[in-house]
DNA sequence: TTACTACTGTCACCTACTTTACAATTATGG
DNA sequence: CCATAATTGTAAAGTAGGTGACAGTAGTAA
């Protein structure tokens, strides 16, 4: 299966699509609800609200006492910090399907960091006290959680050994790799990109927008990926694994999610 | 209280004191054993082994499949990983009392890091087997791992906010910090200090020794802190706070814990 | 079309570290 | 008390990546 070659070909094509499907590969973290029995996941969605949030409006923002719970329907949402300098710092983002803001409601301590809806977004929300009433009838929710924090500790502590470990050229290969697992779309020719700007991309490595430019640059010289405006085509996914070594046993996890578990 | 002058007055005196009380005020993780109802405690004491690991000995490794989880009775352990050109990060240390290892028990996924024996140890020891038949029986576990969870992703995220916004300067002040209240020892003239090695912060820091070395000097010369071969006294706590903002609201979770949470 | 905004490319310079190297000090085991 | 190991101090040289500045390009709204 020459990929490579394929995705090469086609991507001029698609330079001027505007909106492809997203993919899911490897869910970045455990989804709690679907791994929960039927009947408590309906008694969850009966006692959910929805609600709409416009773009760049907070869904919560950091430090304030957490009331509720979220999963996102529609739309996009990033988790994120600010330095007393200002500085945006990425810790994560949410597509359609995951689950936010579980964490404040377990420990009842502030939120760690703000909830941004970056397109206009559909939420389904539900009160901490229905939390409260359903974490205490069903152990298998605070059984799934544990899969779900567990699941956060392994990724933290990847990232943070990554960070003290691996030069940008590197680190930035592996967050290419993730984000095409996790944020990738495909166009009309089946072309994996993921539409996350360089300045983005710098606030989620902890990396000036200039340095990001260059080792993308590099990357494309390279031919491991195609730089379009806004977007960045993955033209060669095995290559950007091979920038590093899997430090963390992190490609187990990945394994037993394609088991289906 | 002039807690300050008094510490500087008896530092001289104390420097070959051989070792001194341990203080914990604020646990670095949740101690989920402690949080759990008298009965479930003592059958999990019950089902529990005793046994001993001498220094330097891993008692698990980064890979390994979980077949365990550990209390500390004695001794000091470390968590840490190896980059590929063998340079160490300390991920993390444990004192007695501290649990560890039950991530592995949760999840089924292999060891993130190796745990290893840097005085000799005394360990209490839960079988995966036993540990999963607890697991099930008693929901108030489960829960009580939530807790714990939630702290160490907390923790983590901290972590990694200071790494991408902090100098090594500020890190440094966090970490003893820290340290003084995790790890910190009280000698015979009530000064507090801590048994950490230059070597060893950097590698907690992700840093060179020689500049942890210069940071500290700087720190002393500021009279924050005095240095002693192996030791370094804190002599003014509160200022070691002012290096730094408290970005995560890690202050609300230190509050929660001084109210005996 | 025009004007405007977001995104990208590419410089030259600067700073916070790392690395290498060597010496001095303190503890420890025999 | 001596030999050795562990810890600490310091300084020169090198470097990854940040900062600031400015120009070009691609989308977008009127």
């Amino acid at each position: 299966m020459n990929k490579t070659g394929a995705a090469k070909y086609h991507v001029n094509a698609a330079v001027h699509a505007t909106q492809g499907d997203p993919v899911k590969q490897i869910p970045h973290f455990h989804d709690f609800i679907a791994g929960l029995p039927a009947p408590v996941r309906d008694e969850l969605e009966r006692l959910s609200s929805v609600r709409a949030v416009d773009k760049d409006q907070a869904i919560y923002r950091q430090g304030d006492p957490a009331t509720e719970m979220y999963q996102l329907v529609k739309g996009a949402v990033k988790m994120c910090n600010y330095t007393v300098d200002g500085k945006e710092i990425v810790t994560g983002s949410f597509r359609a399907g995951d689950c936010f803001g579980e964490m404040s409601l377990i420990d009842g301590l502030p939120r760690v960091s703000h909830a941004i809806a970056v397109e206009p977004v559909t939420l389904r929300v539900l009160s901490a006290a229905h939390f409260n009433e359903l974490y205490r009838k069903y152990p298998e929710i605070s059984q799934q959680l544990n899969l779900m924090l567990c699941r956060r500790v392994r990724l933290l502590y990847a990232l943070s050994e990554e960070a003290s470990s691996l030069n940008l050229h590197q680190r930035l290969a592996r967050a290419l790799h993730r984000l095409s697992c996790s944020h990738g779309f495909r166009d009309q020719h089946d072309a994996l990109y993921i539409g996350t700007s360089h300045e983005e991309l710098g606030k989620m490595l902890g990396a000036s927008r200039q340095s990001i430019s260059k080792e993308l640059k590099l990357l494309e010289g390279e031919g491991v990926i195609a730089l379009r405006y806004g977007k960045i085509y993955i033209l060669d996914v095995p290559s950007l694994n091979d920038k590093y070594e899997d430090l963390m046993g992190m490609e187990q996890i990945s394994a037993v999610y394609d088991d289906g578990m």
